[in-house]
RNA sequence: GGCGGGUUGCCCGAGCGGCCAAUGGGAGGGGACUGUAAAUCCCCCGGCUCUGCCUUCGAAGGUUCAAAUCCUUCACCCGCCA
């Protein structure tokens, strides 16, 4: 089966390079392979650019390849200058450790770390760099690289030419390359998938596995996902789609993919479904045939809530989907479905004996709207609406009378953006 | 080291003493059309206690009744010459 797995990889389009192609089959198909992706933590959360990755991890293994996942405890101390036009700023080293640990948790979701002899291994680099004084690091490093060679790196040549990089930033590849050897000699590691962008870091890694250890390493890149647009992916108005349920809650996650541009929905499927191929063709086939009724759209929202948030959260976000932007009445809905539905928005609560803020406050305090004059904007455009009825006042407030179940008051700003005030 | 050019709102980019919260484009937002799309069209787009007030035009000072616009110093960028 594993000989499917690049032929696979190909047809989603997620591959961008690859060393020796064929050297990489018959590799893979000799057996069980050790391979790894590294993931720094530059944030409390994955996004949904690390997802493109994650799963494509989660195919090799299960291929029959052995993950090592491994989170940058070292480097995202560090900072890589990959795919960067400026330094970056160095993040506090208990603010990396924290973020160290829930990454950690986020990538032991997608992989099995129990089964057989290919389950995966978590790693973190700051185990083995760590301990290495610098003077041993200079030595037993430092001395295989030329500069002269790591200046050509596309990621350090582009910083000369703007505005030009630091010392630790021009050592991360040096870092990097450290541990793909390092794991190469713990666990046999023998390849290293990356974004497109990791090109130059991974290539260090297997020039200098061959230079101390005399042994040929692979790698695969992946592509950086667009939107056929040109556009960045996984970007919304409100910035990164983040796999952290509290950052992005699974409602707005299982949106985000509902509202997916039609044309990008195909490459979409590619990429992210472990359907079948002709599922996804089936899938492809019914959305050019009618666009209108999104059941591409429905069945990709769906898997990845549920791939990442888990079924139930995915059936209450589909419900509160269903819910809030359904044909029928608010008052027709029971109260748990409106309650959960609206647990899924941005809320804010009010204390049932105080005075009620005017309509412009309320929208504010949700965070529907980023300011007191955005909101007086949006009432005098005709997108601002109380419980699915359009607000034309900005001194209106709205009456204990149109509260839901005598609890809830459901805001909406345009078409989509929903939030809801609870008064206890 | 010398000479010249630049730094404007989320981004690009006009403005070069009052008519400037600052032209235009992009991004973003609302409306119409639709499918909670796309394209298109219309409108909006610093904040607030909103017929007014406050904060913005690299930073700090200064000139003036009045400065993004003039002067001084500082920081950074970019050309050309050494």
């Amino acid at each position: 089966m594993t000989s499917e797995l690049l032929a696979d990889l190909e047809w989603r389009g997620l591959i961008a390079q690859t060393t020796d192609r064929q050297a990489l089959l018959d590799h893979l198909n000799s057996g069980s392979t050790a391979f790894y992706i590294g993931f720094d933590p530059t944030a409390a959360s994955l996004h949904l650019g690390n997802l493109v990755v994650l799963l494509v991890m989660r195919r090799f293994q299960l291929a029959g390849h052995k993950p090592l996942p491994l989170v940058g405890g070292a480097t995202g101390l560090i900072g890589d200058p990959s795919g960067r036009n400026e330094e970056r700023s160095l993040n506090q080293t208990e603010v990396v450790e924290q973020w160290v640990v829930r990454i950690r948790e986020q990538l032991s979701k997608f992989l099995d770390f129990e089964q057989g002899p290919n389950a995966a291994v978590m790693t973190n680099n700051l185990d083995w760099t760590a301990p290495v004084s610098a003077l041993d690091f200079l030595r037993d490093i430092g001395k295989h690289f030329s500069v002269n060679q790591m200046l050509a790196k596309d990621s350090v040549s582009s910083r000369l030419e703007s505005g030009g990089i630091s010392y630790t930033e021009f050592s991360y590849q040096v870092l990097q390359a450290f541990d793909f050897l390092e794991l190469y000699r713990r666990f046999n590691c023998t390849l290293q998938l990356g974004g497109s962008d990791q090109w130059g870091n991974i290539v260090a890694g297997l020039d200098l596995i061959r230079k101390v250890e005399g042994a040929a390493a692979h790698c695969l890149t992946i592509p950086l996902l667009m939107k056929s647009d040109g556009t960045k992916f996984g970007k919304t108005a409100g910035g990164s789609v983040w796999l952290d349920p509290e950052m992005t809650s699974p409602y707005a996650f299982y949106q985000f993919w509902l509202n997916s541009e039609d044309a990008d929905v195909p490459n979409y499927l590619k990429v992210f479904s472990f359907k079948s191929h002709e599922e996804i063709e089936d899938l492809i086939a019914q959305h050019e045939s009618n666009p209108g009724l999104r059941t591409a759209h429905r069945e990709l929202a769906r898997e990845l809530t549920t791939l990442v948030h888990g079924t139930k959260e995915c059936d209450s976000a589909e419900r509160a989907a269903k819910a809030l932007f359904g044909q029928g009445e608010l008052s027709d809905l029971d109260e748990r479905t409106l309650e959960s539905a609206l647990s899924q928005l941005p809320r804010t609560t009010i204390q049932t004996g105080d005075p009620i803020p005017t309509w412009v406050d309320l929208l504010a305090s949700t965070g529907v709207v980023d300011s007191k004059s955005a909101a007086r904007r949006i009432v005098k455009e005709g997108g601002a609406y109380l419980n699915n009825v359009k607000v034309a006042t900005e001194d209106f407030a709205p009456s204990p009378e149109a509260l839901l179940f005598g609890r809830f008051w459901l805001l909406r700003k345009g078409k989509r953006d929903l939030a809801a005030v609870e008064v206890i």
